[in-house]
DNA sequence: CTCATTAAGTCAAATAACTTGACTTAAATC
DNA sequence: GATTTAAGTCAAGTTATTTGACTTAATGAG
């Protein structure tokens, strides 16, 4: 007998599965579409009638939809669309970003019920997790005395940190983050707060926020160019995020900027908030930085606009680079820069450099702004787990 | 009722795309670990025993696979193993390059059976269709000498051609394929062949072709530079080819080298073969160019080694981004480049730049070389067919 | 040399989930 | 008021996987 751990194969699949996957695509339908009845379920999902209206009664009793108001359109019965129940589903997202760390409570479609923020203590994981932990705890109590029934409903911990993953003397040292992407943080939290728990990096949450509430809702290509300290893409590919071999895709903030150039000068030192806030000499661990910034953005501070004109010029590139290598329907810009500010570097890329996302008949702008807010990555870390919990995708139908 | 044409759902299944789904499971098992008997199968896709054994009882049926010798292995009965047919399916690719044209036949495991060549005209589809149609009817004609069986067993007919699709005024007039990329191909083909035709530019190709029987065989994350006249990346992301809202994912020969750059130099214009030929002074429609310029790499020509270190260098930077945007488990350079040329410009490559690629435990190369053989993308092109009747894919489970 | 053990593979019945086609309900239109 | 149209249900039918017992054929221990 062959070894079996040496054969690779992918998972067949079974009448569960199938299951499975059409209550998911139900799901999503609702999502995208806002309420339908049973009718419009079978036909959009080439289900028949009677398939889909099994599903809805199963998804009823499981508090995931409820009937609306019956609608007359025309002849024939009336319909009776049937909605995603908001508290069907909760999930808790914690956002660990340099200084700061934040966690979130959502419901199934992405509705913010509780929220909590802490200043993360320098020394990393060694005096920061119990930080993490009451910062979870506080938020979890929050969201009980809410929506009592949330913790029977609680799908999962997302955690979304800057990355990269696993990879020896990274190059943002400087930032103290090694200590953190170097400890195994899913285990511990998943024995603490006996949750599912995922990771993944900043900007892959932001663009998961942005597919459930934001500018890729319902879209199946779209790349969030996530501007926050660092800088990174979250790749929405086929309908799916894209993470790579190692959860690292998308780290376009290590990118050099240019072939020849010998400085090796990464995209992330010239156009994140951190470049800005080395431009302004101001300390980042400052509290208030973010209104302090969007305030001398608002006000035109020419300190502020020389950043911009220099970090849009290697943005307009990055989004060129985007648009070459992924042919996306649009790019989003995200992350928790102030909204004044990305205002202004948004207008100061214009106009795109040519590239083959430059055609006739666009119905998507190729850059546009996304959520402007500093709670994204953290809400996206939480729709992450929502999403693996209720939307189709190819791995939730093996065994 | 709401406009069904307006509802956006992705599509439910039934028992027939649960079936579809261990089919697949079970032929890509075959095909990326050899044979294996019905036990390892159906371990190895943690189905049934049963199931597993009337899934390859009905492929027996259909000619798909075939038992082989049984072995025995320590205690208990003899297991049967069963082998891919390679006659049990066959594709027909078709590469349409700026100057030439190749088709292919190949069988269900790659296996090459007919080819036949031809000059391009250099009028565009007005004059060129014809030759393309007796060049497919030559290859199939041949092929049916080779295998009777096989006009029955004929999944598909496969186009590959240089990008970008649907791009107005595209940099790349000055090569001439705006007519072709503009030409209903796929439509007229069909039309004549009587054939399921895929079409796909030449990179993508590629990449497929290494899936299929070179260095991106059994890996899930891979992304391929392709080096042909022009310059392109075949992404295969999460086991699939990924190729964009438009066909034109991976269209790296039209990145800008760099964010400062006021010429607007695209990496195709310094490291293609194109550039090769400029930078030679050779005119590219000259017939037995690719040999000629094997031999020039072959014997250190010094013109040729000029242009190897200035692409190495550009083409570095290039898998330096590829590596931080996409993190792959290697990146393959593959392409028509004569092999002695490709070698030479891979040990340039090296040492590679230091990215997230650069990481302990490895188990492939960050680069490697991939297929060197002007065949290959025409391989690809009807690998491209093949695979999409028989590999698991999300898609082929819907409705 | 025989028997216990192990593993491959089959048989037949059970089960899960989608499909089919007829039927019911309710509104709009002529 | 009859007819048409569409939503939705009912009950039987179909498909494909699962289950558990059984058969076959090899190894290894006593």
């Amino acid at each position: 007998m062959t070894d079996p751990r040496q054969i690779r194969a992918k998972s067949g699949t079974n009448h569960e599965g199938t299951s499975a996957h059409n209550r998911r695509v139900m799901i999503e339908a609702l999502r995208v579409n806002g309420a339908l009845s049973r009718a419009d379920l079978a036909r959009a999902t080439r289900l028949t009638k009677q398939t889909a209206s099994n599903i809805i009664e199963e998804l009823e009793r499981d508090g995931l939809v409820v009937p609306q108001e019956t609608v007359r359109k025309g002849r024939g019965q009336p319909s009776t669309p049937y909605a995603l129940v908001p508290s069907g589903a909760f999930a808790i997202g914690l956002q660990i970003d340099r200084y700061v760390t934040r966690a979130v409570a959502v419901d199934l479609v992405g509705t913010q019920l509780a929220r909590a923020e802490a200043d993360l203590p320098a020394g990393g994981p060694a005096s920061g997790t119990e930080v993490l932990f009451d910062l979870i705890a506080g938020v979890r109590g929050e969201l009980v005395r809410v929506a009592a029934e949330s913790e029977k409903r609680l799908v999962g911990l997302g955690v979304a940190m800057p990355g990269p993953f696993g990879v020896e003397g990274a190059d943002n040292d400087q930032w103290m983050m090694e200590a953190w992407q170097k400890f195994p943080l899913r285990e511990t939290l998943a024995k603490r707060t006996g949750l599912n728990v995922g990771l993944q990096n900043d900007a892959a949450a932001c663009a998961t926020a942005e597919r459930m509430v934001g500018a890729a809702h319902g879209l199946d290509n779209a790349v969030c160019l996530y501007l926050g300290y660092g800088i990174g893409a979250g790749l929405i590919l086929n309908s799916e995020l894209y993470s790579g071999a190692n959860g690292n895709a998308g780290e376009i903030g290590m990118a050099l900027l240019s072939a020849a150039d010998p400085t090796r000068t990464a995209l992330e030192h010239r156009a994140s908030l951190a470049s800005l806030y080395l431009h302004l000499g101001i300390d980042p661990a400052a509290p208030g930085i973010h209104d302090e910034i969007g305030r001398l953005a608002a006000k035109d501070d020419p300190r502020v606009l020389e950043w911009i004109s220099h970090a849009a010029r290697d943005l307009r590139w990055a989004v060129h680079l985007i648009e070459t290598i992924f042919d996306p329907q649009t790019v989003i810009v995200c992350g928790g820069a102030p909204e004044a500010l990305a205002r202004q570097l948004l207008a100061a890329m214009e106009p795109l450099l040519p590239s083959i996302a430059d055609r006739p008949g666009r119905s998507h702008p190729r850059l546009q702004l996304g959520m402007t807010d500093p709670w994204s990555v953290a809400l996206g870390a939480a729709a992450e787990r929502i999403g693996r919990a209720f939307d189709p995708r190819f791995s939730a139908i093996m065994k």
